[in-house]
This record gives C-alpha cells, sequence and structure tokens, in this order.
DNA sequence: CAACGGAATATTGTTGACAATCGACAATCA
DNA sequence: TGATTGTCGATTGTCAACAATATTCCGTTG
C-alpha cells in the first residue's frame, strides 16, 4: 500500500503531509516539554493562529492526543494537558509494569539474533554513557532501549500501551534521580532482562521486565517522599 | 433572559448534550452489534446523513472511537472499523487478564462492605440466572459484574483499559460455547474472585482475577480449534 | 461592603462549502 | 491483447462563518 505519507518519504520530495499531523506532533511537543503545563487549556483559536492553520486540525490533533491520555476533553470548556496524581502515577508505572512483562517475555520467545545483539549492544551503550557522565546520552539510549523492547515483542495493542503510558507518565514532570548510583542499577537491570532473552527464558525475562518499572515506581516514591519531608 | 437552553427547557426540546456524544454512541453500537463490518470503512457523509448531523461531529465520534481501539484512521483514506486477527484478539486476552488482576487486588484492598456484598449478590444472580438457563440474563450479569469490579477498583487509567479492552475483544464476534457447563465454570470462577476479596486477600485476588480471564482465552483457543478442525 | 444578576466577551460546537486526494474505469498505444 | 495513462466521481482534508455555551466583569442592591 502505497500513500502520500510513503510517497513523499521515497521520491524526498516534501508532500504536505495532513495539517492534523503535523499539529499533532508539535502539541504533543509542546505538552510533553513542558510548553503548555499541566492543567492547562488548549485554546483552539491562539493555537490555530500560531500555528498559521484552521481550527480544525487542531481539534482533531487534540482528539488525537487524547487516544494516548495527553489531554482530557471537557464539553464545552475545551481540552486540558491532563494532571494525574501521584497515586494515578503510581497506577501507570504498574500498568507498565506488567505490559513491559508481557513484552519482555515476548522478546525472550519470539526474538531472533539479530534483535538480541542490539539489545545487547545497547546496554553496553547505555554502561558507556553511564562512565562518561552523560546523562543526557543515557536517557535516550534508556528511551530507545525500551522502544525496541515494545518493537521487538511483535505485539500491536501492548506495544502501543506501553509507549503510551511512556508518555504520560512524563506528565507528572517529575525527573528521577538520575546519579551515577542510579544509573548503574537501573542498567544492571537492564542486563538482566537482556541475560533473559538471550537464553530465551520467557518467564524471568517477564519478571525481570515488569521488576524493572516496579523499581522505577518504589524510586519514584522514594524521591516523594524525600521531596515531601524536605519540603514540609 | 432568553436564550436558547431556557427554550429548549421551556419546549422539552433538549439537545444540550453535544451531538458527538450521541453520534459516538450510535456508531459504537453499530460496531459492536455488527452492523457495520470488521474491516468496513467508515463513509462519513453517509454517516452524516443516516444521522441528520453535519460531517464534523462524525468524524470527531470516529476519532473517539479511535481511543477506545475500535476503528484505525488511514489518512486520505477514511476510518475502518478494525478487524483485529486471531493473534491480536488472544494479546487483548492476556492484557486484560493482567489489569483484570491488578483490579482484583485493588478491589480486595480497598473495597468496603457494601461493595462486596453486591459483588457477592451479583454472582448468586448469576448462578440464578444459570439454573433458570437464561443465557441472555447471565451474559448482562456477567457484564455488569466486570463492570462494577472495575469501577470498585478505584483506579482511573487501568478502568478505562480494562473495558475499552472489552469493547474491542468483542471485534472478533466469536461467542463464547456460553453452554451451562461454561457457565457454571465461569461462575465458580466469580466465586472465588469475590471470596478472595471478601477476605481482603489481594493476591489472591489479583491470581484469580487474572486466571479467570485467561481460562477464556484457553476456551477461546479451544473454540478456534474446534472450529478449524471441523471446517478443515 | 459583599452577594447577586445580567450583559459583554471569549471559547467551543456545528455547519456548509471548497480544495486535495484516492480508486475506478475508459481511452490510448505498443 | 495487455499495460499505461488520463479523466471522472467519490471521499477525505481544510477552511471560514454561524450558533450555542461558558466565563468574565461590572453595576445594582441588600
Amino acid at each position: 500500500m502505497l500513500n502520500a505519507a510513503n510517497m513523499c518519504e521515497a521520491t524526498g520530495f516534501r508532500r504536505q503531509r495532513p495539517l492534523v499531523l503535523e499539529v499533532r506532533d508539535e502539541l504533543e511537543r509542546m505538552i510533553l516539554d513542558g510548553e503548555v503545563p499541566a492543567g492547562a487549556r488548549l485554546n483552539e483559536p491562539s493555537l490555530a493562529a500560531q500555528m498559521g492553520v484552521s481550527r480544525a486540525p487542531v481539534r482533531e490533533a487534540a482528539r488525537s492526543l487524547e487516544r494516548d491520555g495527553l489531554v482530557t476533553t471537557v464539553t464545552n470548556q475545551g481540552v486540558f494537558v491532563r494532571k494525574p496524581s501521584v497515586e494515578q502515577t503510581l497506577e501507570l508505572y504498574e500498568l507498565r509494569a506488567m505490559i513491559a512483562g508481557l513484552l519482555c517475555g515476548r522478546v525472550a520467545q519470539t526474538s531472533d539474533d539479530e534483535t538480541r545483539t542490539t539489545l545487547r549492544a545497547r546496554v553496553t551503550q547505555m554502561a558507556d554513557a553511564i562512565e562518561a557522565g552523560d546523562q543526557e546520552d543515557y536517557a535516550a539510549q534508556n528511551t530507545a532501549f525500551h522502544d525496541q523492547i515494545a518493537q521487538a515483542a511483535g505485539t500491536h495493542r501492548a506495544t502501543e500501551l506501553y509507549v503510551a503510558l511512556g508518555k504520560e507518565v512524563r506528565l507528572l514532570r517529575l525527573r528521577s534521580p538520575d546519579g551515577v548510583a542510579a544509573m548503574r542499577a537501573s542498567n544492571a537491570e537492564h542486563d538482566r532482562i537482556v541475560a533473559a532473552i538471550e537464553i530465551g527464558d520467557a518467564e524471568t525475562a517477564r519478571l525481570e521486565g515488569s521488576q524493572h518499572h516496579l523499581n522505577g515506581k518504589a524510586r519514584l516514591l522514594e524521591l516523594l517522599d524525600r521531596t515531601d519531608t524536605t519540603q514540609t
């Protein structure tokens, strides 16, 4: 199947991608980057003017973001950037942990050598990034690692949900410690996940993949406790 | 003060509910009831004319259905009723099983006496429906039972996902055996779930809630195997 | 001075029309 | 005959305008 998007990518000709997609990406970026704070309302007229398009694409893009759980729509009041509570975010961690377990188990069962080699390479690269003290690079590699597992699982809905929940979590805008120790611990978990995948141990891969995210939840909880006691 | 709202209220001409919600419900009904077959395209102009509204509400309703995984949108080609493969449907069962486990565990931990009493009553009612041979009533009670657990869990996203995945599963349009034996077995599982909830045993509730759906997956697989061998 | 009511304003909901694009069919040519 | 291309109808994408609704602000009133 060839659609306009494929055509323009294949030919290099900048055929105009549907505006709604451009607007959607831009809105998503604005939200995830915090340019639009959580709880804020997306003003259709101003956004439309700002992007030089009509309100229709903006409206559709907003509805599209609703699918990823980034915004909620209130009738006659507009769409608002979601402002998940701490409890809701912890719930997201649990959901993501379960789905990650499912994904890792699948990868252990079905992945080919190339995928396993790539995953292993990513863990090594992350270790290098840690030693180099490059937190930004580590974060990027980390995201790529998880996305690749999600893709390699060969699932549809589970993969979709995993990445969508990943975006949703970012709405809380709480940066995890990111210390060298935390990164080392996290990457050790990555290592165990990939090790289980390499030997095709689906059950261990599931447990490790799930636990990796539950540990992230624990780290978040600890961070919140510390913040509370500090501020109170 | 004379405005449309007052006029409508005075004349009994109620139209405060946005059209998009009406259209959404109608579309969802049409899809879940099979009036629009899986894989079919939703024709915006004809649907709009059929419901006596403009295309915009139809478009928005379609985007809204995308969130529940009932349709997919292809650029410049339209929105299509999703046609999940057997593998994808099995994946949905696994996702739903995990989420159900999470929900049941929560209910065991947090529910009050009233909720537990109601859940127990539903199991009893389902048992009555089975003995009375009323499969339709049983199915309705069954849906209500699961929905109530999802609500009682007090979770946000997990609850949403659970009901959405429930709708999505129906797209395959494969009716499970529904024999008296199957219903008895299923309700026995309900009983074990509620029993765990009643004594506040979260871990058992989680396991039973998850297993209940995995059993459903197994029943679906068995049904498919039988259909295959029969048709081949 | 605070609480209430009501107009003025801003924003969303809905509509119909126009432009861009796709799928199908027919006309053309090797 | 078979493949290619041009054209046409149908459908989606986008727009600007109108209607309905929510929000804000200010004057009134107790």
